[in-house]
DNA sequence: GTGTGCATGTAATGAGTTACATGATTAC
DNA sequence: GTAATCATGTAACTCATTACATGCACAC
């Protein structure tokens, strides 16, 4: 009997991110797609199959304007008034969680089929991306001081990096102390082909590893 | 070029969280929804939209067997010899990550646009969140303690317990972090709704109050 | 006998990726 | 001139959710 308050329009949260990018800097649709990439990488993703339909429906409802011509060259957007009020508008919807779906630990939590050696090689793994995003935190901090331009954005910004290396460092920490539970583990409760003996070593990036 | 090693099967990870399921007892379709519910909530989820045709396609090739009579009743699904090799085949395989699709970050990025008491709220509540988990981890913790079946198991059941504590104790240091860097950030450069002036105070545990 | 929970499945829907097709501009 | 990069768009396909339809068992 629910009936009544059907959330018809999923929220369509690509349209948030290109409002969002677009309200610091007027970009063409393959510009769009970099700037999301490089800059929300971390927590956001967009394809262009998503992008360019979403920009076209954007400019319908006259939510961005179309700076060049409509087919002739690259065109740039730019953000109407009512795009910046749609904007926050959709910014001020409750976030929807998306569903969890995170590989890595399905595969250790059923760990004792796959073996104690390839579980500590999926967790260095894991260890070494969280030192490389940590690096790019830094990177970004930095490249941030050097922007005179958008400074109001700076303090959201740096909200999400500093969650971004919270999470980094997090899963560094866990990673190691993982890795020290799964040493003793090594073969028994396994009948696992032999031939996994030598992958105690796995060497993922040459990741000064310990076996 | 490419078109020699298309990845054809797109690694279909609900069959893995299925088979995975199965490994450890013998379930009908929706205890399955309930066991990865309750026990893979933290990092995986499916609903019964891909369950049963998971169950289908696997009892056709085999990797399963119904136990039950075909539809005259609950029909208890039991892993195969071949499902079990099946599953270590497909725990083997690389990790894909999901592309990420974080709101709480996409939307404190362009919090400049929803303006800083909003973004407070937004925090608390990823606090709040964290908080929760924490709690449920603990919960599973002791509750693992108590069974003596599949004990084999714990080590890397516990694992992802560990993981999901590393991140909910990291979210909430983020948060605090957050709260007091957005504190001073209160109207300049917005000119926000008046109402949300009097959220200045965190108080996340017991976070009942302040509307 | 009726409501609640267990149980199974299908259909509609939609979000999003990948691959493809195409062309303009720029660098060498 | 030609290769790489910028740029735009579409089509096919996959994955997954939601809603719906159905029915049994059991408690009350």
């Amino acid at each position: 009997m629910q009936t009544q308050t059907k959330p018809r329009v999923r929220a369509n949260q690509t349209a948030t991110a290109v409002l969002g990018a677009l309200s610091v800097a007027p970009m063409t649709g393959y510009a769009l797609r970099e700037a999301i990439r490089d800059v929300l990488g971390h927590f956001w993703s967009e394809s262009f199959g998503q992008i360019y339909p979403t920009l076209a429906a954007l400019e319908r409802d006259g939510h961005v304007r179309r700076l060049g011509a409509v087919r002739t060259r690259a065109s740039t957007f730019e953000i109407t008034a009512s795009g910046t009020s749609r904007l926050k508008e959709m910014l001020a919807q409750p976030v929807q969680p998306a569903p969890p779906r995170n590989g890595l630990m399905l595969r250790l939590f059923f760990g004792r089929q796959l073996g104690a050696p390839a579980c500590r090689a999926l967790v260095r793994e894991a260890r070494a991306d969280a030192e490389r995003n940590l690096a790019r935190y830094q990177a970004i901090r930095m490249q941030l001081l050097d922007e005179e331009d958008s400074a109001g954005d700076h303090p959201y910004v740096l909200l999400t990096i500093s969650a971004g290396e919270h999470t980094a460092r997090a899963a560094i920490a866990w990673a190691d102390q993982a890795l020290a539970e799964l040493a003793p583990l090594d073969s028994h409760d396994e009948e696992t082909h032999r031939q996994g003996a030598n992958d105690a070593a796995p060497q993922t990036s040459n990741a000064t590893e310990e076996a």
